[in-house]
DNA sequence: CGCACCATGTAATGCGTTACATGATTTT
DNA sequence: AAAATCATGTAACGCATTACATGGTGCG
């Protein structure tokens, strides 16, 4: 899937690993990360696979960096994948959820830190979906006309990002309540 | 994290890796899954470290089964895991939103076709939750009054589960309804 | 002076999936 | 007669994380 991450964001036009890296990061971060080693043998494959090619950029202030380009077939693997429709449900894995279901036996106080700790995490994530990224949407629809539709499609993302965020911490703050009065 | 999913659950009784998958398929699957190939790797490193201890029962109906149960120091490893609080936002996968994220160039009918579907999965696994997940936990609590307290966990992380499918599906109409109408 | 940023990569290890292999009993 | 359930495991492969390795520029 990250072959398919990378793909789509060398759509719009040639990058770096790096910069790869750093577009991931403060968009699909929510639904999709990697780290940059990861990245950089996923590309390495992607060359080798024809789906994308590399040119090394000599720069003088700054280390030399290798510009990745999506190729044709690069293209027509990425639509083809886009036009696939997700046919299962997202396996999901949240650990604190887990750690939950089998607390019964810890003590209160021990159970309650950890559901602080995690509504305050929320909490920040949830502010960071209202704030930075809506902005980030709002500055790249301005500034590029030409995105319109696609701005429209990362705008419906980040809502879900933000109605899950602030589910997730509703969420903590009733099973906050029902253990500080009814565990 | 499988690993103390499996103490976990042997930490309520002992019992074989075929029915720690099919306790895992029918509670813990939305938060955390895993095939039997890998709960047997598991658990067969578990007890190399002396976690849990097994044995063969033989069966005359039936294949013969190895029963696993969780030793003193599984369960030490297992309360040191729960009390630890998580300090990290569990990092979400989800690949329907990463397609979304990139479709802006696909035909309108081809997205509708893909977020269709996943608004009829989402919509069973709601009922799911609903119906059948709640019930198996009311009957636990009825049939084992010593586990009222985990029960109780038990359905602070259904409900979880149910508001997480009911926005998914509420977020799916909306976006459905934005292609059809302003896309 | 130290930290963050830019920039790329390899190696070791761990975790997970898919496929393979077997085989009796029970249900449809 | 076929499919599902019970029951366990290995092997190959793939994807991800962590650690290692390097090194210049800019900012506070």
């Amino acid at each position: 899937m990250l072959k398919y991450t990378l793909l789509g964001f060398l759509n719009y036009q040639p990058m770096t690993g790096y910069e790869l890296k750093q577009r991931m990061d403060n968009s699909t971060t929510h639904f999709w990360h990697a780290k940059l080693s990861q990245i950089y043998v996923t590309l390495k494959a992607l060359e080798e696979e024809g789906f994308v090619t590399s040119i090394v950029e000599a720069q003088n202030d700054r280390p030399d960096k290798r510009v990745f380009t999506i190729t044709l077939r690069g293209q027509a693997e990425l639509r083809q994948w886009l036009a696939q429709p997700e046919t299962e449900l997202s396996p999901k894995k949240e650990t604190t959820i887990l750690k939950l279901f089998f607390s019964a036996q810890l003590e209160r106080e021990t159970i309650l830190a950890g559901l602080h700790l995690q509504r305050d995490l929320h909490r920040q994530q949830l502010a960071y979906y209202r704030e930075v990224t809506s902005q980030m949407i709002r500055q790249a629809r301005a500034e590029f006309p030409a995105l319109t539709k696609d701005a429209q499609l990362w705008e419906a993302t980040r809502r879900f990002g933000e109605e899950y965020e602030e589910l997730y911490v509703r969420w903590l703050e009733e099973t906050i309540q029902l253990i500080e009065t009814k565990f």
